[in-house]
DNA sequence: TTATAAGCGAGACGGTACGTCAGGTCTTCCG
DNA sequence: CGGAAGACCTGACGTACCGTCTCGCTTATAA
């Protein structure tokens, strides 16, 4: 069956579709029409235009092999400057940042798919996180990765002030304090990994 | 333009049916018939639903002074789980929740409706929350308050993991914590207010 | 582009509607309801109301064959006044009368309107008649047929006075004498008819 | 009070509308508008937009002792042929000819606009064209009038032909030939004229 | 001269219809 | 026989006018 293939062109097409701005004007019909594709297979496969958007956003951020890579250096502080970092790029990146929007945007009345973006995406990326974090002695790394990681979504979500690498790094420090210090391993380890 | 008791009527209506859940199918058409007012009268005022909804929002949460209260006892660290728990009880408001929710995913899309939020909502908070810990002696009050506040957000948002009492302790905590510690005055003085 | 089953639902709905009076207050969204159609459908074939009356007038006309008969018995006072007569019965007609005034109307600001009403109704039936003119010798049939229409059309859209039998005759009489007599066929020869 | 004052202003607002073309969209809101009158102000004097298109074609064709002139110069076909090439002069004017296109097609859906167009405009226009005839020794002037003038109404409103002056020759030819030929005075007397 | 009321502009208001867009479903027909 | 094409019903969009209804601001007489 001609499945991937159209999952590649839909995927394509609202990329392109992203990329052109606009992405709260994206529409079913409009994706069928740039992916040469009939509203029929659209809807055979996916539920609603935030459906589509997620998946597109999710087959481009887990490439290939599903997995959530976080750097583990055995510096704690110097690994959560390069993640927050990342973060920060991903939000900013033309195409990724307004996809991750729309798709936010949604899940504040679609439950499912919220459970969808947590179970695939928010989860195994918090989870990640989380365990950098326990490998680094932290106490409550959960709590602790949370508290990493909400003032970014505040400030870009609220969209309240741009992100700016001093304050990237004033973060960590604040982090880093709240999780009542660092008791990392001196030497280096394999990063860490999280399976989707 | 619109007569108060026009702006009221929509209020009204639009309280009524964020109350039945389903905030996501509020519509013009909807909130004039529920307000028994012409959609051209929603027009010549609000430029569409998100715009509605946080005037809505707006009226309800300034009741009468436009003054947000930031408790002020002296104790930063109790003050800011009252704080907390205010923030969480609002959000898990029936009413107050799903409009805040609504509201936040149009801004994703709506950058007039995103700076308005800013203006006279988020701003005004933020800043009596950073007041409150320079108050207390905080050095950088900005980043913590977003320190504090982004982590609620977060969970409430992302819809991760419900809200619970003990959390809220701990997160004041790792707030503090993250400060740098407190340097409170000993007495108390009148709680800090900042005018919208 | 519209299915016939189509079409015929909203020639019938228009029918229905004009046969209750008002036909001046026929709207895209009455004949929507009334054919059970949405108003996409009846903006995809027919871009307003005049053009919808003037498809539906068209249909019931012209019922099979696109044909416009004109009676020819050799006797060309007869067969004028036999014309005559048909013309007052449709134009006082309850169902045709009122549409054929409503498209009037509209071709009055309506020039495309107007063309296809010249095209396929009015054009087809002042040939016929002409030609049935030419049969009986008369010398400029095109002129003399719009000696004999323009009164008609005088009375009946100008609403000045009502059609009558005695009046029918004496026009008729006009008419040949401005023609400069008869000169018809003594036999009679199949009736003249013009294929829209 | 000022009320001769706003009938002019709202006249001369209707004529400059109409001059502009689109007659069929002129409007209330528009009138009041360009006149710089409240739509209340309308509405006091006038029940609709046929109504006032009406009353400014009226208020500047019966300028100002309100008399329907006919020519009478002793010579019935000369006459008719001054008569037609004035009415065709009129239909043709870029402002007469859209309001009267305008006013007919209103008619049509409007009894009481009908009645006053045929009591004030045409009405005494018949009944002076009657009368000329009838001085001209015609048997049924009522009937030879609207011989005469329904042809040029039918060209006219149905768009069939444009007029040209061979056509009105031929055409009073024939009218006088319907009539029974002319047994016209031979010397002249004044114009027939016909009080409003 | 001052009230004082009538005439008027301005325009908010509840409506109806406009013409368009997109959401989902269903049918047709081609490869 | 699966999928592209697209007709179809539905519901909402944002706009234009409708006809009614206050509002204040002249302005021109009556107190």
């Amino acid at each position: 069956m001609a499945r991937q293939r159209t999952r590649d062109k839909v995927h394509q097409a609202v990329l392109s579709l992203a990329g052109e701005g606009r992405v709260g004007a994206i529409t079913m019909e409009g994706i069928a029409a740039r992916a040469g594709v009939s509203k029929q297979t659209l809807y055979r496969s996916w539920s609603s235009t935030g459906v589509i958007l997620f998946d597109a956003l999710l087959a481009r951020s887990v490439d290939e092999d599903g997995v959530v890579v976080v750097p583990d250096s055995g510096d704690l502080a110097r690994d959560l400057e390069e993640l927050a970092t990342g973060m920060v790029a991903e939000l900013s990146d033309p195409t990724q940042g307004p996809l991750l929007r729309a798709v936010t945007a949604e899940m504040q009345s679609d439950d499912a798919l919220a459970e969808e973006f947590r179970r695939l995406l928010l989860g195994p990326q918090m989870t990640a996180v989380s365990e950098r974090l326990r490998q680094g002695g932290v106490a409550e790394p959960d709590d602790v990765a949370e508290l990493f990681v909400g003032p970014v979504l505040h400030r870009w979500l609220l969209r309240s002030r741009p992100f700016d690498a001093d304050w990237v790094s004033a973060h960590v420090a604040r982090t880093v304090r709240a999780a009542g210090g660092v008791r990392d391993r001196p030497t280096a380890t394999p990063p860490v990994g999280v399976t989707l």
